[in-house]
DNA sequence: TGTACATCAGTGAACGCGCGTTCACTGATGTAC
DNA sequence: TGTACATCAGTGAACGCGCGTTCACTGATGTAC
């Protein structure tokens, strides 16, 4: 064996970190494989020894989200802060709509970046997205709070609680998506800090 | 002269409204010039003759949406049965969210297809998708019901509606985007049927 | 009314360019002796 | 320990293709006489 065997993982992984990153900034097909390439320091041809064509690139750079080692500057912030099973839910909601986390376009969630590509994209591709939106409703509806539009106070069902975790994740990514979208800056700002509060509501921890 | 003043506009309009529907359900960077203009009953050379550039006709087409003469299958149904000013706002609620609306790709509101394409964009085209947004969040805001997180029962100032007005945009925007990119039609209408009601009680028009 | 004309919307070949992908090759590596 | 070798990750020129844009030309039109 001329190289060790973590070589190639580790070239690997290298093409999907630069792939997510410049997805995230310019979508799926408005980077080329050059540049891609070139951002994880390799020339194109390379990149047939590990891939073999640039859409299978797209299912692996998205879910490299989840599997990533290190998260973003703008997780891991709220995170520390707030270690508990319960809360970390509400911190994930705290930093998904945070400042941070709008600015960050390289290292923030997929399905904000990648939403319509995605839309536009097929099989594999689409997989691993519901993979990401799964995750992240799948966190919010373990730990969803009293529902305050149920008739009855107590405990509601799970499928009451995903529905409500889906629309929570709809509020924030489309908040998000939203306020890459405009130029305005106030109203981006106010696309982000008014879908908080409802979020808080609808997931029925009491901010007050 | 020797076409009538309205020829040229028309022609225009055409071109406009095959960018319009080509743009949606492929993306503005996706699609070519020869294909919009293939759609329009035109040859390619014939667009310069209309447009500067390509993306000249980016904020143009989607600016056209709004200001289309015949509105969308999705929209005239439920229009037609709530004329009256208050339920307006609802009944664009429902149709926003209704089934019809996700499944008509090249008919639909442009801020769903190409919220990341404008993301991406510059100038002209993003105050045109401000200017859809401002449309959208403006009827809800001026229609909204008593908010159920204010504090106080009697009217909530202006600002506020705005914010709970973009909250809602917000939910119904991301809903339909993370709609249209998974795959799974069961998740699909979850997303869009979960954000109605919530959506409903955000906005203050009591359901139940 | 009929004909010659000026106008300009529309045509389609051509341009330079960057894309995804291929492939003959180079050269760095661990192994065998 | 040192040298020859087999392996295969990485290189970069080349391919066909479709893109946005240009431009000399065509031909349908309303107007002038």
């Amino acid at each position: 064996m001329p190289y060790p065997a973590e070589h190639k993982q580790e070239i690997r992984k290298r093409i999907l970190e630069s792939a997510r990153k410049l997805f995230n900034r310019n979508g799926l097909t408005e980077i080329s494989i050059d540049q891609i390439m070139g951002d994880a320091g390799l020339t194109r041809g390379a990149f047939y020894s590990h891939f073999t064509n640039k859409e299978e690139l797209y299912a692996e750079a998205i879910t490299h989200f989840i599997r990533a080692e290190s998260p973003p500057h703008w997780q891991s912030a709220a995170l520390a802060t707030q270690p508990r099973c319960q809360s970390l839910a509400r911190a994930i909601l705290d930093a998904y709509l945070s400042r941070d986390h709008l600015e960050d376009v390289e290292g923030s969630c997929p399905m904000i970046g990648l939403a319509t590509d995605v839309a536009r994209s097929s099989g594999a591709t689409k997989a691993a997205y519901r993979q990401v939106l799964a995750m992240m409703a799948g966190i919010f509806a373990e730990n969803m709070g009293p529902n305050a539009l149920a008739a009855s106070d107590h405990r509601s069902d799970p499928g009451a609680d995903q529905q409500r975790a889906l629309a929570l994740v709809a509020m924030c990514v489309g908040g998000m998506v939203l306020a890459r979208a405009i130029d305005d800056p106030a109203i981006a700002d106010d696309l982000r800090t008014a879908a908080h509060p409802y979020g808080v509501a609808l997931a029925g921890w009491s901010d007050l």
